[in-house]
DNA sequence: CAGGCAAGGGTTTTT
DNA sequence: CCCTTGCCTG
C-alpha cells in the first residue's frame, strides 16, 4: 500500500480531505459522496505515507457496526497495523475511559451498571410512587427525554436554576431529576447520557488525566457530525484542543438526530471553535442514478435552514421513482412484496432490496405479509435482542452478581420464578433497606435484618442469597456461560419459560439458549484479543452499548430483503429502495407537526431515506391506515405535494374504498342505519347508530378490534362519549 | 400470595 | 394491538 495506490483511487476532493493532515479539517459531504472511503483511505494515509502510529489515531462512527466496518476494511489495506486504530461510537469510547478512570468518579465503582430506557422508567416509577406523582400528567417519556437534553447540553443539575425559573412545575422537575440521580447513584448506575456527560467531567477537573489522552490521540476523526449533541462536542474538543488535528465530516441536508440533543449548527459552526479551519465540499455523488437525485435534491431544497448545495452524478437514468397509492396498509404491503419477487425474478437479490418506514410498528404488516408469500426477510433494529424480557432477566441474575448495589436488577430476579414472594414482602425489604441505609441485596445477606422474615420466604431469600453468592465465588474459575446455566437450570427456568410462551413455540427459551451461546462466543472472542479470560462485568459492559443493527449482519447471510426504520438505514445504501407509508401524521410524523424545525427534520429524514436508493426508487402511501386496531382515514404526506411532477412516475394500485380493508376487517355497509343493542348485533360499523341498554342511544365513532374483545368508541346522544369493552365484532374474509 | 379476568390507555425516531 | 393496573378468587 503507497502514496500512489492510496492517491489514484480517489477525485480530487477526496485527495485534498486524505492529505490535509495537520490542523483542523471540515469536510462537508453529500450524501453518497464517498465519505466513508475518504476516511478510510485518510486513515491509510496517515499510518502508510506519514508514518503515525496507529494507536495514536481516534476514529468516532455513529455506530459500532460502522466502527466494525471500518477496521474491516482498514485491515484489508493495512494488515495488522489496523488493529491498534481506535474506532467506536462516543458511549463506547466514553465508557472504556470512564471505566479505567473510575477513581476520579467517587460516587461509583467499577461494577456500574448501565440502565437502558426501560430500567430509566422502572426508576421512574418508584420515585413517581414515592413523590406521589401522577404519570399521566408528566409521562415518563418526556420527563426522561428533558432530563436527556439536560445531561446532553452539559447542564450541572445544581445550576438548573440559572436556567428556569421557580415556577411550580419547575422545582417539581427539579425534584423529579435530583431523585432520579440519587436514585442511579445509589444503584451504582449509569444511564446513556451519563457516560458521555462523566467522560467528559473527569478530562474538565483533572487535567492531568486530559493530558494523557489529549498526547495519545494526536489524530482524531469524527463521523456523521451533524448528529453530536454539546456533551459530544466538548468531549471531542477537549482530546483536540491541544494538537488540533481534527478532522470531522457531515452533512448538514442528513441531521436526523436534533431529537437526541444533536444540533444543526455544530457542524455549521466548527470553524469557529477551531481556528483556521479547511474546509473541503464533497459533492460528486457516486452513489445514485440521476432522477433519484433529482427527487432528492428537490425534497431537500423546501428546507429554509441549510447550507445551499447540489448534488450531481455522471449516472444518467431515464427510470423514474414511482408514486405508488393504496387502498390500506395491507395492500401497501402486498404490493411491495409482488413488486420484491418481481425484481427478483429479474435477477435482483432479495439483500439488495430494503423497505424503510417511519415507526417500528408499521413493520408487523410487512412482516405478515413476507411471510405469507414465503419471501425471506430481515428485520434490522425495532426490538433489539437484548432488551427482551427474558434476555434482560438473565442480564439482571448477572448484574446482582456484580453489582451487588443494584436494586433494579435485584427485583427483577427476586421473585423470579415465582416464589411466594410479593408485593408485601418486597416493600419491606425496601423499607429495610432505607432505613438501614443499605442496598436491597445488603440487607438479604445481613442476617439480622433477614430474620424479620419467617418460614418460607425466610429459607426462600437465605437460599437466594446462598446461591448468588455462590455463583459470584464460581466466575473467578468458570466460565460466565457455565454459571449462565447454572442459574437456569437451579431455578428450571427452561419451564418456566416455556410455561409462559403462549402456547407458540418456546421462543422464550430458545433466546436464552441463544443468550448463552453469545456468552461463550463474547468469551471466546475476548479471549482471542486479549489472551485472558472474561470476567462478568466486562461482558456486562459489552451487553450495555450492544444494539441490534450491530448483530444484524450475522443474520443477514441469507439472501433476504432488509425491513427497518428510516433511521437505521442512514449510512446504508441499497439498489431497490421502498418507502412505506409516506402519509401526513407518519412522515412528517404528527408529533412533530406544529414546529416548523421539526418539520425539517422530518424533511432530512425522508431526504436521508430517498438518498438510501442506488437504481430504483418506490414510494408508497395508503388511503387508510389502521392505528392501534383504529382504521383511519389518511392524507398523502406533504412532502409529497411539494414535489415536482415531472421527476416522478403516479401509480394507482388500488381503488379507494374507506374503511372498507378486504381482507381483514369490518363489513363494508354505508347504506342504512339500524338500531341495535351491543348484546347480540355482530357487525358494526363507524357512523352507525346504536342502542345501548346502560347508556341508550348513540353513535359509533371508531372500533377497535375484532371478536369478542373488540371496543367500540361510542358518542351517546345524552352528551356521554364512551369506550364499551367486550363487544363481538365478527371478521369478514372474502 | 399468585393467577386470571376486565378495563383502560397510548400514538416516534436511538446510543 | 400491546401493555399496565386493579379487583377477585382460591
Amino acid at each position: 500500500m503507497i502514496r500512489s495506490e492510496i492517491l489514484t483511487s480517489l477525485n480530487d476532493k477526496q485527495r485534498e480531505v486524505v492529505q490535509h493532515t495537520e490542523g483542523p479539517l471540515l469536510v462537508l459531504a453529500g450524501a453518497g459522496s464517498g465519505k466513508t472511503r475518504s476516511v478510510i483511505y485518510r486513515v491509510a494515509w496517515l499510518i502508510k505515507v506519514e508514518n503515525v502510529a496507529p494507536w495514536k489515531i481516534l476514529v468516532v462512527t455513529f455506530t459500532n457496526k460502522a466502527a466494525k466496518e471500518l477496521k474491516e476494511r482498514l485491515y484489508s489495506l493495512l494488515g495488522s497495523q489496523a488493529e491498534s486504530v481506535w474506532a467506536g461510537t462516543f458511549h463506547s469510547i466514553c465508557l472504556k475511559i470512564i471505566r479505567y478512570e473510575i477513581r476520579y468518579l467517587p460516587d461509583y465503582n467499577a461494577e456500574f451498571s448501565v440502565y437502558d430506557r426501560d430500567d430509566q422508567i422502572s426508576v421512574m416509577r418508584k420515585i413517581y410512587k414515592k413523590m406521589q406523582i401522577d404519570k399521566a400528567s408528566y409521562p415518563y417519556q418526556k420527563v426522561l427525554s428533558i432530563i436527556s437534553r439536560f445531561k446532553s447540553q452539559m447542564i450541572d443539575i445544581n445550576n438548573f436554576f440559572d436556567y428556569y425559573d421557580k415556577s411550580k412545575l419547575n422545582k417539581l422537575f427539579y425534584q423529579i431529576y435530583e431523585e432520579y440521580e440519587k436514585y442511579l447513584k445509589a444503584n451504582n448506575a449509569m444511564d446513556f447520557d451519563n457516560i458521555l456527560y462523566y467522560a467528559t467531567e473527569i478530562f474538565q477537573n483533572n487535567p492531568e488525566v486530559l493530558e494523557k489522552y489529549q498526547k495519545q490521540f494526536q489524530y482524531i476523526m469524527v463521523d456523521e457530525y451533524q448528529d453530536t449533541n454539546l456533551v459530544q462536542i466538548k468531549f471531542i474538543y477537549q482530546l483536540a484542543r491541544k494538537y488540533k488535528n481534527i478532522c470531522v465530516v457531515g452533512d448538514d441536508d442528513q441531521s436526523i438526530y436534533g431529537w437526541r440533543g444533536a444540533n444543526i449548527e455544530n457542524i455549521l459552526t466548527f470553524d469557529e471553535d477551531y481556528q483556521n479551519t479547511k474546509i473541503v465540499r464533497l459533492e460528486q455523488n457516486y452513489r445514485s442514478t440521476s432522477s433519484i437525485l433529482n427527487l432528492a435534491n428537490n425534497i431537500i431544497a423546501h428546507n429554509k435552514k441549510r447550507h445551499k448545495k447540489q448534488l450531481w452524478t455522471k449516472e444518467e437514468s431515464n427510470v423514474l421513482p414511482q408514486l405508488i397509492s393504496h387502498d390500506n396498509e395491507y395492500e401497501e404491503a402486498r404490493y411491495i412484496a409482488e413488486e420484491v419477487m418481481d425484481l427478483h425474478s429479474k435477477k435482483a437479490m432479495l439483500q439488495e432490496c430494503v423497505v424503510l418506514y417511519r415507526t417500528n410498528s408499521q413493520s408487523r404488516v410487512l412482516e405478515q405479509e413476507f411471510t405469507k408469500q414465503q419471501i425471506p426477510y430481515v428485520v434490522v433494529g425495532g426490538q433489539n435482542f437484548y432488551q427482551r424480557s427474558e434476555i434482560k432477566d438473565m442480564i439482571a441474575w448477572l448484574r446482582v452478581i456484580a453489582n451487588p448495589l443494584d436494586n433494579e436488577s435485584l427485583l427483577r430476579i427476586i421473585n423470579l420464578p415465582p416464589r411466594g414472594l410479593g408485593q408485601v414482602a418486597i416493600n419491606s425489604i425496601l423499607n429495610l433497606a432505607i432505613n438501614n441505609g443499605l442496598s436491597a441485596y445488603e440487607v438479604l445477606k445481613d442476617s439480622r435484618l433477614l430474620g424479620k422474615f419467617k418460614g418460607q420466604q425466610n429459607e426462600t431469600l437465605k437460599s437466594f442469597v446462598e446461591k448468588i453468592e455462590k455463583w459470584k465465588l464460581s466466575l473467578e474459575s468458570d466460565t460466565i456461560s457455565a454459571v449462565l446455566k447454572d442459574i437456569i437450570n437451579t431455578y428450571d427456568l427452561e419451564s418456566y419459560y416455556k410455561s409462559i410462551d403462549d402456547n407458540k413455540e418456546a421462543v422464550k427459551f430458545e433466546n436464552i439458549n441463544e443468550f448463552v451461546a453469545a456468552s461463550a462466543e463474547f468469551s471466546d472472542n475476548y479471549f482471542k484479543e486479549n489472551n485472558t479470560s472474561p470476567n462478568v462485568s466486562h461482558f456486562l459492559q459489552f451487553l450495555s452499548l450492544q444494539t441490534d443493527l450491530d448483530t444484524a449482519e450475522k443474520r443477514s447471510n441469507t439472501d433476504a430483503i432488509r425491513l427497518m426504520t428510516m433511521h437505521n438505514a442512514k449510512g446504508l445504501e441499497f439498489n431497490y429502495v421502498f418507502l412505506a407509508g409516506l402519509e401526513q401524521g407518519l412522515l412528517p410524523h404528527i408529533l412533530s407537526c406544529d414546529d416548523e424545525r421539526e418539520i425539517e427534520e422530518e424533511r432530512r429524514l425522508f431526504y436521508v431515506a430517498v438518498t438510501r436508493a442506488r437504481k430504483r426508487l418506490f414510494l408508497n402511501y395508503a388511503h387508510s391506515r389502521r392505528n392501534n386496531n383504529n382504521y383511519q382515514c389518511t392524507k398523502p404526506s406533504e412532502f409529497l405535494d411539494e414535489l415536482d411532477c415531472d421527476l416522478y412516475e403516479e401509480v394507482k394500485a388500488s381503488y379507494w374504498q374507506p374503511h372498507a380493508p378486504r381482507k381483514q376487517g369490518y363489513k363494508p355497509d354505508f347504506g342504512k342505519s339500524r338500531t341495535i343493542t351491543t348484546e347480540n348485533q355482530k357487525f358494526f360499523r363507524i357512523g352507525q347508530e346504536i342502542m345501548h341498554q346502560e347508556f341508550g342511544k348513540g353513535v359509533i365513532l371508531s372500533v377497535d378490534g375484532v371478536g369478542k374483545d373488540a371496543k367500540l368508541s361510542i358518542s351517546f346522544y345524552n352528551g356521554n362519549l364512551k369506550k364499551i369493552s367486550g363487544a363481538w365484532v365478527e371478521l369478514i374474509d372474502d
